[in-house]
DNA sequence: ATGCCTCCCCGAGGGAGA
């Protein structure tokens, strides 16, 4: 089963460009970041008549997350708990039914900038109540997965220029050690499982020629539990695709899972 | 790099992104 995180920055602009990539790289599950749209507006039948159900929780002009799925979805659930208050719309998960269940959390983890500030406060409250969502998921001991734009740079190979980031809430030592206490709960970050190393990164910026000089950083991830980790056969990022015709300034992360 | 584009809103130009 081929599963894909994508933020596409919105819905309207990537009318080409997506269905494209979804039909050379056919896979069975995407999680949309990015879809800037309310859910009335999202152009549900480009996906269906490709053979997807689609799930979205969308808000207007900015943030938006979605699922495409070829297998049937159930139990979506819309919203990170944590904060009634919370109207941002970067949290949807649902259970796929394959060979075996599996649940999957796509999410649009908050940008933080500036530092400091209300938005980097947003951003650390924001992993605090994911932290409580992940340690549940680990808790029930089944196959499941947490990926998106986590708007985290893990370290600083995944940076092409790390001291250009320094003081930046994707890279900031508080943002980081937010990811690291997930992942220390257990979890396996799929691309750093199979590929060491740096330069291998999923966000160009659309200024400065950030794509023809490789300036890139690596921000979209797949978090696993232990029972998905251990299903995991591939894990690539379509880096190409940030070379296509009207790009996102995101490519496409995916994971092959033996289910 | 105090943001060089691109997105959204809509129908100008500002906010947001990373």
């Amino acid at each position: 089963m081929k599963i894909a995180t994508f933020n596409i920055n919105g819905i309207k602009a990537r009318a080409e460009a997506l269905p494209r990539w979804l039909d050379e790289a056919q896979p069975d599950v995407v999680l949309l970041q990015e879809i800037k749209s309310i859910d009335e507006n999202f152009p549900r039948e480009m996906f269906e008549e490709r053979g997807y159900n689609v799930e979205t929780h969308g808000q207007k002009s900015f943030n938006g997350v979605a699922i495409l799925s070829k297998l049937p979805l159930e139990d979506v659930s819309r919203g990170l708990p944590g904060d009634e208050d919370d109207k941002q719309a970067r949290w949807i998960e649902a259970t796929v039914i394959g060979k075996q269940a599996l649940r999957i959390c796509g999410l649009y983890l908050p940008n933080g900038n500036p530092v400091p500030g209300p938005k980097y406060d947003y951003k650390l409250a924001w992993m605090e109540r994911l932290y409580q969502r992940a340690r549940d998921l680990m808790a029930a001991e089944e196959p499941a997965l947490m990926a998106g734009d986590y708007n985290i740079i893990p370290q600083a190979e995944d940076a092409a220029r790390p001291d250009a980031w320094r003081e930046d809430a994707l890279f900031r030592p508080e943002s980081r050690a937010a990811f690291r206490k997930i992942l220390n709960l257990g979890f396996t970050e799929a691309f750093r499982a199979r590929t060491r190393g740096p330069g291998h990164y999923s966000f160009w910026d659309y200024q400065a020629g950030a794509w023809n000089k490789n300036d890139g950083i690596r921000i979209d991830h797949f978090l696993l539990t232990p029972q998905a980790a251990d299903l995991m056969r591939d894990c690539q990022i379509d880096a190409a695709v940030r070379g296509h015709e009207k790009p996102s300034d995101h490519v496409p992360v995916w994971i092959d899972l033996d289910l």
